[in-house]
DNA sequence: ATAGATACTTACTTTTTGGTTAGTACTTGT
DNA sequence: ACAAGTACTAACCAAAAAGTAAGTATCTAT
């Protein structure tokens, strides 16, 4: 017989969330699928939304859009509309999100050691 | 009245899958709520699961186990069992592993400075 | 005999994320 | 009058990720 189990529930363990180490801040802003590509492809500079969309073929429109607007929350990114038609709209980075270039940069050095490690 | 939509799917986009950029290719294998900040708290040397979990309060069982065996997969973690009883189990990083540091650790910095920010 | 320690495993449910498909606004050029 | 171009928006549905709660194995110490 085996004693009753205490538990390894989340909610029991969410005492700790308040101390929030730093890279779970950075992941709570960051992690997802598309954000840090995104930002990965701002590095260079401004990009218009439809450019962004050539960029990033494997997104919808619907997530690019509903990333941006996360990043534009979180003042990573910033967009800024001309007004004409038909619409012309920029994406850049702000202060806090070239901070992160760093971390983008990293990923896509490690990336390209080690995809040419599994193709080769 | 309007033209008929031509569609913005991911299956319409998936030509361009193959051709996938360097952080994508890092974000595969690292992405997601848990990986990044596991291989953060091996950076500093092997831990015990017993270990993590304590480091990592906010996560499962389960998730910390399926995470890690994924990292293992994926050769960023070694696993290394003492065939003692209770059992000894430790994760480090492999080579790879390491390499990932500077990702994790830029994330660090810009998280320690921006939380800051956030509170201050 | 049984409780304790450690590292898992499994079945099930909920939550979160993402995809599909369609549509809108507005102005210029034909 | 209408098609084209750009940047969205919204309703609905499917899939993936994560959480919950419980159980298992094995040896040591009591």
């Amino acid at each position: 017989m085996y004693a009753v189990k205490e538990s390894s529930t989340n909610h029991a363990n969410k005492q700790g969330e308040l101390s929030k180490c730093p890279v779970t801040f950075t992941l709570d802003r960051i992690g997802g699928r598309w954000k840090a590509l995104i930002l990965y492809h701002l590095i260079a500079g401004p990009q218009r939304y439809g450019a962004l969309k050539k960029l990033i073929p494997a997104i919808t429109e619907k997530m690019l859009i509903q990333q941006l607007k996360e990043l534009e929350a979180d003042t990573l990114v910033h967009r800024e509309v001309k007004p004409v038609v038909p619409p012309h709209v920029t994406y850049s980075l702000t202060p806090a999100g070239t901070e992160l270039a760093p971390v983008m940069q990293a990923m896509a050095n490690w990336g390209l050691k080690y995809a040419a490690v599994e193709v080769g």
